[in-house]
DNA sequence: CTAAAACAGGACATAATCAGTCCTGTATAG
DNA sequence: CTATACAGGACTGATTATGTCCTGTTTTAG
């Protein structure tokens, strides 16, 4: 799969401090409220925070909070934040990674394929994501 | 990633026979011109002949041909062939693995994200890239 | 001032998947 | 009847994914 449990998690958490922003919350009610495991995703959130998206309060009642307006983070930027950059094939990452990229024609293919991903990905703010009904 | 090596290869392989249809060619053959591992290409072929996508001819002389017309081949058809169906994330792929698909307002992008990609990969039939300049 | 609650960070564990190799067997042209 | 080429299964090593655990630090309530 492209898209790890480790991102998804992420996802899931950011979108769940995106429901209650300027509240802190503990990293043991997201991991019930999101069903994740819990030193799993207290891993995820230091990254997380690492990158500027939450911030953590430390002690007693402490938790954690976006960093943010949830209308300024976006899908791609948080799986990112876990993954780094990928891409579907490796070509698309970085064209020097296969000798035949300058010759394949199905090298613009993968590139397209991560544009329109990426694309889309960069679309969807939390903010927007919270919003959205289902 | 989420095309691997073996996909990638078939791919390869697939376009190479695009350009010599009619024509017998060897496991040795293609993978030197494809720079892919012999041995490797031989298991690849392998599932490509059960999948019905290039026929093979023992003995002396013997090789692998396409089974059938460039353009009634695509890419998404290769890849499934070789890895079976996949997505970028497994809720897309099947929504009942991830319990809160039901809710989540992140599923539905990936699901959108899975018939894009789908859709790009089906639209390019072998004769298309063969004939694709670069 | 101290205990309890909560985050930080590193090390470790396990399983799955990937990327290939190797060996034995079978078919066939010449 | 032998050399060439495919068929299929077993096996291997490396990497990645998915977590857990333990120790330490910060903070606040009492
Ligand atoms: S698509 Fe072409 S360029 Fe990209 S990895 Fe495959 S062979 Fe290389
Ligand atoms: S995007 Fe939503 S539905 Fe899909 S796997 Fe992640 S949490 Fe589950």
């Amino acid at each position: 799969m492209y898209v790890t449990r480790k991102a998804d998690y992420a996802v899931r958490c950011v979108l769940h401090l995106s429901k209650y922003p300027e509240q802190v919350v503990s990293v043991n009610d997201i991991a019930k409220a999101m069903h994740i495991p819990k030193s799993f995703l207290a891993k995820i959130l230091q990254r997380l925070v690492r990158k500027n998206i939450v911030m953590s309060i430390r002690g007693v009642n402490g938790g954690f909070q976006l960093s943010r307006n949830p209308k300024d983070i976006n899908l791609l930027e948080v799986i990112e934040a876990i993954q780094g950059v990928t891409a579907a094939n490796i070509c698309a990452l970085d064209s020097k990674k296969c000798r035949l990229s300058s010759t394949c024609s199905v090298h613009p293919v993968w590139v397209g394929i991560r544009k329109e991903i990426e694309k889309r990905l960069r679309e969807w703010s939390f903010s927007r994501l919270a919003e959205a009904k289902r």
